[in-house]
RNA sequence: GGCCCAUUCGUCUAUCGGUUAGGACGCAAGAUUUUCAUUCUUGAAAGAGCAGUUCGAUUCUGCUAUGGGCUACCA
């Protein structure tokens, strides 16, 4: 019987999540809804240490401006609550020691001075120091020291770790969604810290399986840096003798920098112009601040639909997928095995994509409120068709208004180099004549106004391009914008009258 | 250093032994246009190297090189 899909996106909060992240998070998602399976978020924290506040509603809050829904996690609650770690800290302990009886762990008693002048005596040496089988006998464990005085160093309260006791010379061979088979031997590999008993919390490593355990978690989608202790966690199921419950694992490439050179960091934004976060984020210990997708003016269907594709492809041409859609196309499959680097240039042009395809009515309201931002009061209608006519020159939101604020506000400089190419005596003349052509015109719609002046320009015979080149420098005030009936008619004959006026009386034509 | 993973145009990628190696971003040129854009057309642009398996390798295997990850009482 095919097991119900379980999946759990597990974000420490030692700061914003970064795109890598909500990568992650996205094709959890993608395979938790295709398979008609269940969401988890689970907040893994477990370092008291690095623990940031603030960071765990950012996740909650990115998660959700994304459109990646959770179903149990530590606000929606659920039938395996609590769902952040710090919160299950009692349940640790007891696995711990369940391995140590069973012989799969120990006592280790060396303090954080010990292990670092080990290291340096190492290192000085030539030498790499493991913690394993070649020396955690000589190390004050409980595998050397004798069960009393173990039991004595624990009652006086010093403090101890348990560490899992990785097997000698073994063969691990591991299956990944993504990568197929693995092997690796465990003399590779040492005994990893599971609990400290200095905060009674367990490390990621013990925490992990034993939550994913209890939650039923089915599969274990996560970044590729996970890869290398896949073996211990292997052991872990094996040491807990739950293999047969074992989840499936696919560790997903890494998303690298635009330039190549490592995996994407949190640095890396500011210092190359694009996000890294899909929300704005100030440190609250440091006070610095980081740009969001979101408040940089990308849409989350684009940024999720750029993000989706940055691993994964369809097998097809089609690069527009809405969240449904990838819902239906999504396999781990078709995740490719390599790093992908990060393109900001694609995520624009996604941003565009999705810009030009708005309707009218969503444009409307999110342009009203930057309409709103310069105190302007339009009707929806107004705002929407404004914006519409321009969306195809926009690639964010935030564009419009450097590209359609002349539909609500006069002119009030003018492009040096339009002035100097279509203010000339002829042209103040013609845009006299033109104004007062306008002024006899009481349909002042689109084809109406068109159909007059251009059967004015023939008859004249004027050059098209100077009379509406001269009557955009009017009405627009620069070399730009869109076709000038779809101005006049915006705009209506008496402000179109005004504009004209405006540049007549207070621009003097060049000779 | 050790272990693991990876390697197709500049970038993201398609190809599941036989293709003129396809698409997209970006770039260039042309067309369209009352301006700026948009749009359309076209173009330049790739199998890391060396062996092997095979009638035939981008595709399978090995080695080398390169890139990346991990190597904490961090996740």
């Amino acid at each position: 019987m095919e097991r119900k899909v379980r999946v759990r996106f597990a974000p420490s909060p030692t700061g914003p999540l970064h795109i890598g992240g909500v990568r992650t998070a996205l094709y959890n998602y993608l395979f938790a809804r295709q398979h008609g399976g269940t969401m988890i978020l689970r907040i893994e924290d477990t370092d008291s240490q690095r623990f940031v506040p603030g960071a765990e509603t950012y996740i909650m809050e990115a998660l959700q401006w994304c459109g990646i829904e959770i179903d149990e996690g530590i606000t929606e609650g659920g039938p395996y609550a609590p769902y952040r770690q710090s919160e299950r800290k009692a349940i640790y302990l007891k696995y711990a020691l369940q391995l140590v009886e069973a012989g799969w762990a120990y006592y280790a008693f060396d303090t954080a001075e010990e292990l670092n002048a080990l290291r340096a005596d190492f290192e000085a040496r030539g030498e790499t120091f493991a913690y394993n089988a070649t020396i955690r006998e000589k190390l004050a464990t409980s595998l050397s020291l004798p069960a009393t005085e173990v039991q004595r160093r624990i009652d006086c309260g010093d403090q101890w770790v348990i560490r899992f006791r990785m097997p000698e010379n073994e063969e691990i061979h591991m299956h990944d969604l993504i990568r197929g088979d693995v092997v690796v031997n465990t003399a590779t590999l040492d005994d990893k810290v599971l609990y400290k008993s200095a905060d009674a919390l367990p490390t990621y490593h013990l925490a992990n399986i034993v939550d994913d355990h209890l939650m039923e978690v089915s599969h274990v989608i996560r970044g590729e840096e996970w890869l290398p202790s896949l073996p211990l966690h292997y052991l872990l199921y094996k040491a807990f003798g739950w293999s047969d419950t074992q989840p499936e694992f696919a560790h997903l490439p890494l998303l690298l920098k635009p330039t190549g050179g490592g995996k994407l960091s949190k640095r890396d934004g500011d210092k190359m112009g694009f996000p890294v976060f899909p929300l704005f984020w100030t440190s609250p210990v440091t006070g610095e601040t980081a740009h969001g997708y979101r408040e940089d003016g990308y849409f989350p269907e684009a940024f999720i639909n750029m993000l989706a594709l940055l691993g994964w492809n369809p097998g097809t041409e089609q690069e527009m997928f809405s969240m449904d859609e990838l819902i239906q196309n999504f396999s781990l499959s078709r995740v490719s095995k390599s790093g992908a680097r990060f393109q900001p240039e694609k995520a624009k042009w996604f941003n565009a994509q999705y810009m030009h395809h708005k309707s009218d009515a969503e444009l409307a309201e999110l342009f009203q409120v930057i309409l709103r931002e310069h105190n302007i009061t339009a009707s929806n209608e107004q705002a929407g068709k404004a914006a519409s006519i321009m969306k195809e020159r926009a690639t964010f939101i935030t564009d419009l208004w450097d590209l359609a604020s002349f539909f609500f506000v006069a002119p009030s400089v003018y492009e040096e180099k339009q002035v100097k190419k279509y203010w000339k005596a002829e042209n103040a003349a013609i845009l006299r004549e033109l104004g007062s052509v306008l002024s006899d015109i009481d349909d002042f719609s689109l084809e109406n106004t068109e159909h007059i002046v251009h059967g004015w320009i023939e008859e004249k015979g004027y050059s098209l391009g100077q009379v509406m080149n001269t009557l955009r420098l009017a009405l627009v005030g620069a070399g730009k914008g869109p076709g000038m009936y779809e101005v006049t008619s915006f705009i209506g004959k008496e402000e179109c009258l005004k504009r004209i006026d405006n540049l007549m009386t207070n621009l003097q034509p060049t000779a």
